[in-house]
DNA sequence: TTGATAAAGTAAGCCGGCTTACAGTAAGCT
DNA sequence: AGCTTACTGTAAGCCGGCTTACTTTATCAA
């Protein structure tokens, strides 16, 4: 039964995914260490700069993760004074987020660095091959936006009939 | 400076991965918890059906996962009635690894949830693209495994100087 | 005006990855 | 035998993802 493309998938391409990925996060948290953050950490420090002020909620839903995970994210980046967090004024729900002065050479280094690590991992791969894997990785992760919402709908309708 | 490919990287193929990553393994996860284990269990399960029985440090080595990692999961399926670990009656340290009779049932069922995942993940993807992206995820995940050699390297040297 | 609903963020707690540090055991070399 | 070294697995604890449940505050409708 579908022997062929079947198990090239699951021995391969499936967990060949996950294996990347986190090998990705360990040769990033690794070459960054010296700077005291990880990736994730300077992913939301990225998108604030690009965003010069927002809420958490915005930032969250930039960034595709859920607040908690952020919120945990900020208590780790405002401790180490490159985050500044205060409440928006005009709304007292919400907390307005903007990066410190002190951030800035932190991001530039963390640039270099990134780049650098990008060099090593596209090492040897055609632009044509990485833009063949940007095309096919962006119509897997449509396929599974799908796969969510589609779970996500069953389990609303589950909730009322 | 290289801002052609570069950006495409950074911006795209990069955290495109890592995204990919994330929402296969919560597809997978909502998929199968009806049937009460994570994607990373079964992927134990699975392995461990495949090598009959084996040690703790083995199991972990083929999953290229560390052995904390690894003595959590097991814990968990130990629990659950689909793992039995005693002692290698040989070498008192180490720890002989099976899958009970219960596990059989629920590993045909993953293996079947799994698969219709995935061809939802790769729905409308043809087999020669399914086959490039194997290859340069490949490519790329070789080229993760040197930098981090080189990375244990560079540390091992510098522990000794 | 007040009362219901919705939104922002936090708390608590689980999973799965990691590291460092440790206990126990084996094996090898004097 | 005894000492040292090396290996197996565990403990403890951090990071980053998630969910569910909660507080606080806005907002909108009656």
């Amino acid at each position: 039964m579908e022997s062929d493309i079947g198990d090239i998938r699951a021995d391969n391409v499936g967990y060949l995914i996950g294996d990347v990925s986190r090998m990705i996060r360990t040769v990033y948290d690794r070459h960054v260490e010296p700077l005291g953050l990880t990736r994730a950490q300077w992913r939301v420090m990225v998108r604030l700069r690009r965003l010069e002020s927002c809420t958490q909620t915005q930032l969250a839903t930039e960034l595709e993760i859920e607040k908690p995970t952020l919120g945990k994210l900020i208590e780790r980046l405002e401790a180490k004074g490159w985050v500044r967090r205060r409440t928006d004024p005009q709304d007292a729900r919400s907390k307005i987020l903007s990066l410190t002065a002190a951030a800035e050479p932190v991001l530039d280094e963390m640039y270099q660095l990134a780049d650098e690590v990008l060099e090593g991992i596209f090492a040897g791969i055609g632009e044509e091959d990485a833009a063949r894997l940007q095309r096919t990785l962006t119509r897997i992760k449509h396929n599974l936006a799908g796969m969510m919402e589609e779970a996500a709908a069953t389990r609303a309708s589950a909730d009322v009939g």
